[in-house]
RNA sequence: GCCGGGGUAGCUCAGUGGUAGAGCAGCUGAUUCGUAAUCAGCAGGUCGAGGGUUCGAUGCCCUUCCCCGGCUCCA
């Protein structure tokens, strides 16, 4: 067929659509900087177009897209691996596909990546994309291609063909080396710009732990060596943010080898940022009519039994202790602790709802490898509260919630969320009547919202399926946090009940949940959103008092008390040193407000204040300076 | 838990089969100074822990604890 004469018609991605010969259509992808095409709507390589017969409409496919930089790095690691297998010819292939940031190839290896090793496959990928060898697809049945990776000693990849369900596979070929793959790729090699590997990791065949440990190598690509440049620098910021470094520098919490991983101290500079959300979170569950609670860390193991958590739990919990010939847990979590206070009396249907909230400390075991700073430990502090109240109520509850927990997060600069709704896991407790139900008040309170989720399947609890929200920091990066879960079970598990109006017994719901999720986690998270630069109304100091000369001691320390009776957290730097080295020194601090004492500001009764981030408020009163910092504080700044 | 890397002064890090060094911080003294580091001196380490090899180990080997990058798992 004459290829002259089809006419094909283009559509770009900002709506302009443009038709023609394929020649001039061909021209016109090449001026989009497609690297692939969309055909009929199906993503093809862009060689595909060439065989076009028939009128098709097309989309050119360019980096900008996120299906287009997938392609781009998709493709970058089948170059890696090709200059894997170049210098290391006994690798064996696993899988490479591209991530959210870039990419990985995962490589059966007979020794250990270095990052040496890292910099000669760069020089090697270089080359190969210096030679700019076209990518080629190829078709064959899916039992030749077994024999021909067999015979290759791909065993990974024969083990992935045997569960392909189509006869026929692709496979992709440049410059010699040969690729499972469903495509499409880059038109060549030549097409990458720029790359850069960036970790070597262990990681198991198909993530299976009872697998073999592969090596894994992380890569990024960008088509521009400036985004390259950029993701890189981001990188660095991200190091820079990094609450484990700056919870050092800062002095705000440590771990002990001698207390144990996963367990956290809390210097004071840490206590005082924790105090302060601590208050900030009692005053508002007050209003917003919690009653706070406190509970042991131990019970009974029989508690835990009933509650379930012992059966569906028990990986994460610790061994039972004796006391007395009875065992005891310690606790993993709060809420068999909560219904026992609602137990506690008898219940009126008029009472409910009835809101327990309590920072409760719990403790749970996780695997060594998993901990991570404070955004993974051991012993934690839970936000956690437990709401029991009528069915007809769950929904006006969680909606309640969903609002209660926006304004907390909103309060610490929050205000970009990832809903997710998480449904029935596979180890669960209950009916499935009442997971249904339970995940229908969940998704129809979502949807009053408005806001916006995606579905995490089998991802709930196992008493209960739960909304969680993922925040987003100031760097973009989703944190899990907030958690609302819904429980039909613990009720009837514990036999909790209220008097209704009819005079019978009724069974009532429980939510659970945590905003802030663990105060470990959400102090980690902080470090890092604010890079250690605390408002003022969380700064463990809040004014740093630094005076020119020692003749000017005794005026800072009489300014000093005054700025404490006011309540703001001030330190005084009398020490014998340069007014230079004092603002150097609270600057690395990340003290918000600098006031300056010298001569001048003591014959004219005045402060000169500086601003952290080295902005000069001038001379003002003590009375401002306290007006402007209790105003920070107030309005939580 | 698994794979890989690592643990040296309070912190950041250098170093070697012959029992350790820098910068910052600390202390002392001099200096009394105006918006991101004044100068000098001093002190500071069972080289993560235990065992082994060796005439001799911080260094080599084994075990163990902890940390880091991931995998898996999760607040």
């Amino acid at each position: 067929m004459l290829n002259g004469g089809v006419e094909i018609k283009i559509k770009y991605p900002d709506g302009r659509e443009a038709s023609g010969p394929l020649p001039d259509i061909e021209g016109k992808l090449k001026k989009a900087s497609a690297i692939a095409v969309r055909i009929n709507g199906d993503l093809r390589d862009l060689s595909e177009v060439k065989h076009l017969g028939n009128e098709a409409s097309l989309e050119p496919v360019t980096f900008e897209s996120g299906e287009g930089r997938e392609i781009y790095r998709h493709s970058t690691s089948h170059v890696m691996a090709h200059a894997v297998k170049d210098l290391f010819p006994n690798v064996k292939l696993a899988i490479g596909p591209s991530t959210e940031e870039g990419f990985y190839y995962d490589f059966d290896l007979d020794r250990p990546l270095t990052p040496e090793d890292l910099e000669r496959i760069e020089k090697k990928m270089a080359e190969i994309i210096k030679e700019n060898r076209p990518f080629n697809r190829k078709t064959l049945q899916r039992k030749e291609a077994i024999e021909l990776f067999r015979k290759a000693g791909e065993d990974y990849k024969v083990e992935l063909l045997k569960e392909i369900a189509d006869d026929s596979v692709s496979l992709y070929e440049e410059g010699g080396f040969v690729d499972l793959c469903r495509g499409p790729h880059v038109p060549s090699t030549g097409t990458i710009g720029a790359f850069k590997l960036l970790s070597i990791a262990g990681a198991y065949w198909r993530g299976d732990e009872r697998n073999k440990m592969l090596q894994r190598i992380y890569g990024t690509a960008f088509d521009r060596e400036k985004d390259l440049k950029e993701y890189l620098s981001f990188l660095e910021e991200v190091k820079k943010r990094d609450h484990r470094r700056l919870g050092k520098e800062l002095d705000l919490f440590s771990m002990s080898d001698d207390i144990g991983p996963g367990l956290i101290l809390w210097h004071p500079n840490g206590a005082t940022i924790r105090r302060a959300i601590e208050d900030f979170w009692r005053d508002e569950h007050a209003k917003a009519d919690y009653k706070i609670l406190f509970s042991p860390h131990i019970a009974k193991l029989n508690l835990w039994q009933k509650s379930g958590h012992w059966d569906f739990y028990r990986e994460n919990m610790y061994s039972p202790m004796e006391i007395e010939g009875l065992e005891y847990e310690l606790k993993p979590m709060n809420c068999p602790f909560h219904i026992q206070i609602y137990k506690s009396n008898l219940r009126s249907y008029r009472d409910l709802p009835i809101r327990y909230a309590e920072l409760g400390t719990v403790y749970r075991y996780e695997r060594s490898g998993v901990l991570h700073g404070l955004l993974r430990v051991r012993g934690f502090t839970q936000d956690d509260a437990h709401i029991f109240c009528r069915e007809d109520q769950i929904e006006d509850e969680i909606l309640s919630v969903l609002d209660f927990t926006l304004f907390i997060l909103k309060t610490f600069g929050f205000s970009e969320y990832d809903v997710y709704l998480s449904t029935r896991p596979e180890k669960y407790v209950g009916t499935l009547e009442s997971w249904e139900r339970s995940t229908e008040a969940l998704k129809r309170a979502l949807e009053v919202k408005g806001l916006s989720y995606s579905v995490d399947p089998g991802e709930g609890v196992f008493y209960g399926p739960k909304i969680d929200i993922k925040v987003k920091d100031s760097l973009k990066r989703a944190w899990q946090c907030s958690t609302i879960q819904v429980d039909f079970n613990n009720p009837e598990r514990f036999d909790v009940s209220y008097r209704g109006p009819d005079g019978k017994e009724h069974r009532p719901i429980m939510i659970h949940r945590a905003l802030m999720g663990s105060l470990e986690r959400f102090f980690g998270i902080l470090i890092e959103h604010y890079a250690g630069l605390f408002p003022v109304w969380l700064s463990p100091v809040q004014a740093a008092i630094l005076t020119i000369a020692e003749r000017h001691s005794e005026y800072a320390s009489k300014v000093t008390q005054m700025f404490k009776a006011a309540g703001v957290r001030t330190e005084v730097n009398l020490d014998n040193e340069k007014i230079g080295h004092k603002i150097r020194e609270a600057t690395i601090r990340k003290i918000p407000y600098l006031v300056i004492i010298g001569d001048k500001e003591i014959t004219e009764a005045a402060l000169s204040v500086r601003k952290q981030n080295g902005e000069n408020l001038g001379s003002m009163t003590v009375e401002d300076l306290l007006g402007l910092i209790k105003e920070d504080i107030t309005l939580r700044r």
